[in-house]
DNA sequence: TAAGTATGCATTGCATGCAATGCATGTCAA
DNA sequence: TTGACATGCATTGCATGCAATGCATACTTA
């Protein structure tokens, strides 16, 4: 489909830009809508073909790793002949990874987003209000009887690995195993769009997370407040639940320190 | 546009696209971290260079203009021709909106989202919470004298302008007056994570809002409830802010109904 | 030595070619 | 007439070429 089929004066659009053209000749497919979409909007992550995906799904990777310090540049032409593609799919990630604020443009490209301390507090605004939902809808789902009894213990275990690995002293652990566990309310509340919300918010501040559980007066108190938040689900207590989650994320804004 | 290239002078997509130069703020870093400049988070959809952004920008336009039918189906060679550029640009944009959920893949490529009832319900939750927290804030803002009496004036004008448009019964007045209203709401609240978390909802919503304001019964009620919020604000009174708010958005979600 | 300037090169942005894919339509047989 | 099948074609996905841009470095000059 080169250039050969583009009318001359197909070019000047003007700003409105209220007129379809491309209406023309195959835009609807006799009549037949493909809105049949399966709910992927959480998490679509996976399940999608193709390389472009699969680097960003690497890129991703490697961010939530901390593999890139934040203000380090990439180059397309440099994660190209890393990864063994093209730029074309390299681009295509990054363009995702820039709609989701986890890369910056930069001078020359992009840059891995930083967070200064004024934008993660915002972000912890943000981000308890959020939780304080998910926390209200989980309990609210839970008083209602839509909850499955499994999904509720789950919960329970999830505190308990949180617990076992801020013991430990393990920092990497206590991250992952904090973030099951937050995923796991975001996912109880049922609530496909504030999960996905959440997931930004969480991807965001990603880094953050594991320095966080360094403080140990701040890991003294992460189960107990954990706790609350699963216990108002479990009691199906909507009020309780959220401002128990509110609260603990509250905590951990001010726990939060830059990772320099 | 055979092999020649873009023609110097071209104008490949009806947006400014005007170019800013990044050296004088790289040049004074030239260390190895880009990092400082990251404040594109809220509405960073202007001032950025390339196509691939005009093709955004276009896109996002007609959506919220309707122009495209929930479910349809949009190839990107179509939409390269229409817009007088190639597929790359193209293809870039279509990724980012693939990104933010304004559009799903489809059997071959892309189509424009729609909304079962479903989902607008879960939309609405969030958005009744998001749009609390902002009037929250803008309220403890307020309080904090954070915020320009100007800016508080215009709160009041907004809502008096979709008072006028809902009464003289212009649907499409009313739904731009009303988002201006919350949209600057959203700037009151000083939050550009909350701001665009706001924004990513009420694009996925776009289309309703026209249709919102047809139910005359609704008509009525939105100024009072506008009212209440901005005299939330005014007062400083966080609570009744929020709350108002939230009513707001929830009796809103009551009065959606899906645009066949 | 410091400041200004010119130039080379790394890097992006866009266009387009080519191959793979799978949908849709037309054809043939029961 | 209806069903299955085969074929063609629209469309995507990726790679690469080419030109434009601006950063960084070296060089010149005061």
């Amino acid at each position: 489909m080169g250039g050969s089929g583009v009318t001359p004066d197909a070019c000047p659009v003007p700003v409105p830009a209220r007129r379809i053209r491309f209406a023309d000749v195959s835009a609807i497919i006799s009549g037949r809508l493909y809105a049949e979409y399966t709910g992927h909007m959480a998490i679509s992550s996976d399940s999608q073909p193709g390389s472009a995906h699969a680097v960003y799904v690497a890129l991703r990777h490697r961010f939530s790793d901390g593999e890139y310090a934040p203000g380090q540049r990439l180059t397309e032409t440099a994660l190209a002949a890393d990864l063994g593609v093209s730029r074309t799919p390299v681009r295509e990630a990054i363009g995702r990874l820039l709609a989701e604020g986890l890369v910056v443009q930069a001078a020359r490209g992009v840059a891995v987003a930083a967070l200064t301390p004024k934008e993660a507090k915002h972000l912890f605004v943000l981000r308890a209000d959020l939780e304080a939902l998910a926390a209200e809808l989980a309990a609210t789902r839970q008083a209602q009887g839509q909850l499955a009894p499994a999904e509720v213990d789950a919960l329970d275990r999830a505190v308990d690995r949180v617990e076992v690995a801020v013991k430990a002293q393990d920092p990497r652990a206590s991250a992952q195993a904090n973030l099951a566990l937050h995923r796991a309310i975001g996912a109880a509340a049922g609530n496909p769009f504030l999960e996905d919300t959440l997931h930004r918010v969480w991807d965001r501040i990603a880094v953050t997370t594991v320095a966080n559980l360094d403080d140990p007066h701040w890991a003294a108190a992460i189960t107990d407040q954990h706790r609350a938040i699963v216990a108002g689900i479990r009691a199906g207590d909507a009020k309780a639940a959220r401002h128990a989650a509110k609260a603990h994320i509250e905590a951990a804004g001010r726990a939060y320190r830059p990772v320099v």
